[in-house]
RNA sequence: GGACCCGUAGCUCAGCUGGAUAGAGCGCUGCCCUCCGAAGGCAGAGGUCACAGGUUCGAAUCCUGUCGGGUCCGCCA
């Protein structure tokens, strides 16, 4: 049960009920009533700004409307305290008997607790990572990564039907340099003293198994052939080694993508013909002139008629190319047709995870595929912002140029990739993050990875010993989820309750607004709470979670400590960290 | 010149889409524990939510402007 929004359509009801029985005007507006948990406890578990949002359609000062629901609420069978606060706040206290209640929501759910019928099965494609195949994933990649993962996650468990898509820049300029990069390394394979890299190629070692491979594969085949014979084969050959690089690099980050869409496979069907055909029909499409960039000067610009989208319609700030005068598509030409493409799979909610780097783009793509969908369709972008990584508070300098910049790979088989996905959603997505390499192992209060974990492996232990103890007390959720629980009255436990509670409304927020890392900051939350709650029964035996001479006291905690393991569990589930059973 | 993001305790950051006396960790101060239910606990100090207006019952949150920091601006990808 979301015990917020029973009780929001509670106060519904009482509104109705009121407007039924005269005594409030009729056909109210309750959209911005809202039902939560005061900040203060003193104040109540629950608490509704109804009466002074309904105050001055209702045409009724805020105190005396809240009186007037007050008498509706207090009818409610699990309310056993409702007063008025302030300008008009209706607090509410609930029966210590229903919220164990909810403790039986969470064993009865197991896993599943906390997932929402929300999303209603909508289509939801979530695109993440799209690093051009041009070489191995490094840090930078992760945090979007793991951020679309997350995401994605979030939404599926929200009940929107999800789709995880990698969109591969396959087309462009880079792709002939990562051909003619691979070129150099084949024949470095066939024996030749190719001597350093050439400037403007990619230098990294990862390719000299490309050309080995190549070498094996076609030997000699290509040595004396001309570029416009090789080029291609070879392109198609490296392009093919650096995405089966990539996906096991995710693999390994436990990011597992749907779909992969080639952008070149989008280019020779034609999508971004089409794509432009309908911009075209609907006027959007133009030859013309631009005006000079603004900012820092380009030395070789010069006026030249372009074919350009009137995204200035769509509020973006000019107009943007989409061939340019050598008559090939722009980067925003095989995009339209990405997103297009997309849209003719039935998704009309498309949410794209990027670099800030690219802020630039999200006018333009955004305009894009309002125009190509007729407003049917909307593209959200998460821009997430860059990662330093140190180790021990200084900075691991990288140069991707030099070859030098640090793997993701490497980062994972350091730290292990549920660390990596934890901490990189200790951040809002839109605030940079410092991933200190030392700090994410430590095993402390100030690392949240360990906090957490090491609440679900403590709640772990409490099984394990309760198995040894009490044979007679069920183990399984089930059994767990029928034992009496009237014993667990301490305020601590009953807080740790509510907090437990608040998961199936945490998901529902955080999908709404596409914002995953509440989860980490939920979790350690309840870690806090969890830990809080041992380690009073370090002063105090008798609040020890196992109580060797009673057992029915014993048993009803576990069941607590059984659903802390299940919303633990399923929590770092949906940002997709493996809960630990054991600290080591 | 323009766009987007950010500005909250000494530091690093949350703040549930507008709610009540603004929170956490670290650091600081003072007590407690020396315990394998280990990888600490409790309490306290610390705030003009960058600044100035505005919107309304009510603003850290929304709007406008100013200041400061960041990411950017292309026929690149």
């Amino acid at each position: 049960m979301n015990v917020f929004r029973h009780f929001r359509d509670r106060v519904c009801d009482a509104v109705a009920a009121l407007s039924d029985a005269g005594s409030l005007l009729a056909g109210l507006n309750t959209d911005r009533i809202t039902v939560e948990a005061p900040r203060d406890p003193s104040h109540g578990d629950l608490s509704t700004n109804a009466a002074m949002v309904l105050a001055k359609p209702a045409g009724m000062k805020p105190r005396d409307l809240a009186a007037l629901l007050l008498t509706e609420l207090a009818k409610l069978p699990q309310v056993t305290e409702a007063g008025i606060a302030g300008p008009g706040f209706i607090n509410l206290r609930l029966a210590d008997a229903f919220w164990r209640e909810r403790l039986r929501d969470v064993l009865r759910a197991g896993k599943a607790y906390g997932g929402s019928e929300m999303g209603r099965g909508i289509k939801v494609n979530v695109e993440y990572v799209s690093a051009n195949p041009t070489g191995p994933l490094h840090i930078a990649h992760a945090r979007g990564a793991v951020i679309g993962d997350a995401l994605a996650g979030l939404l599926a468990k929200a009940g929107f039907d999800v789709t995880k898509e990698y969109y591969v820049n396959d087309a462009g300029a880079q792709v002939d340099t990562l051909a003619r990069s691979a070129f150099l390394r084949y024949r470095e394979a066939l024996g030749e003293d190719i001597g350093e890299i050439p400037p403007g190629m990619y230098p990294g070692n990862y390719l000299k198994s490309v050309g080995q491979a190549l070498a094996e594969r076609d030997g000699t085949k290509w040595l004396e052939a001309a570029e416009d014979d090789w080029l291609p084969e070879i392109r198609g050959f490296a392009i093919e080694r650096m995405m089966d690089l990539i996906r096991e690099d995710l693999h390994a980050l436990g990011v597992d993508q749907d779909v992969f869409t080639s952008e070149r496979a989008l280019v020779e069907a034609g999508a971004v013909e089409q794509a432009v055909a309908v911009l075209r029909e609907r006027g959007l499409v133009y030859e013309g002139v631009l005006e000079p960039p603004k900012g820092k000067p380009v030395e070789d610009w010069e006026p030249v008629e372009l074919t350009l989208f009137r995204s200035t319609d769509f509020g973006d700030d000019v107009d943007r190319p989409i061939k340019k005068s050598d008559g090939s598509w722009t980067y925003l030409a095989g995009d339209m047709a990405n997103h297009y493409d997309k849209y003719r799979r039935g998704f009309t909610r498309q949410i794209n995870i990027w670099g800030a780097d690219h802020s630039g783009q999200v006018k333009r793509t955004q305009a894009a595929v309002t125009a190509l969908t007729n407003g049917e369709a909307s593209l959200n972008v998460q821009l997430c912002q860059l990662v330093k990584l140190q180790r021990g508070g200084v900075e691991v300098k990288m140069s991707k140029r030099a070859g030098t910049f640090v793997t993701l790979r490497e980062v994972i088989d350091e730290v292990g990739k549920d660390v990596v996905r934890f901490i990189m959603l200790t951040r809002k997505n839109d605030a940079p993050l410092d991933f200190d390499l030392e700090k994410v192992v430590e095993q402390s209060r100030e690392n949240p990875v360990f906090y957490v974990q090491y609440a679900h492996a403590r709640g772990c232990s409490v099984q394990r010993h309760a198995v040894d103890e009490f044979l007679t007390i069920p183990q399984d959720d089930a059994g767990l989820a029928e034992v009496n629980l009237d014993l667990l009255t301490d305020s601590g436990e009953l807080a740790l309750i509510r907090k437990l509670a608040e998961w199936p409304r945490m998901v529902e927020a955080a999908a709404e607004a596409y914002e995953p890392h509440r989860i980490a900051f939920y979790l350690q939350d309840l870690a806090a709470s969890f830990h809080g709650l041992w380690t009073r029964g370090k002063d105090d035996t008798a609040l020890r979670f196992l109580q060797a001479d009673n057992e029915a006291l014993s048993a009803a905690r576990l069941a607590m400590v059984r659903a802390v393991l299940i919303v633990i569990g399923s929590g770092l589930a949906t940002i997709g960290v493996t809960p630990i059973e054991e600290m080591r």
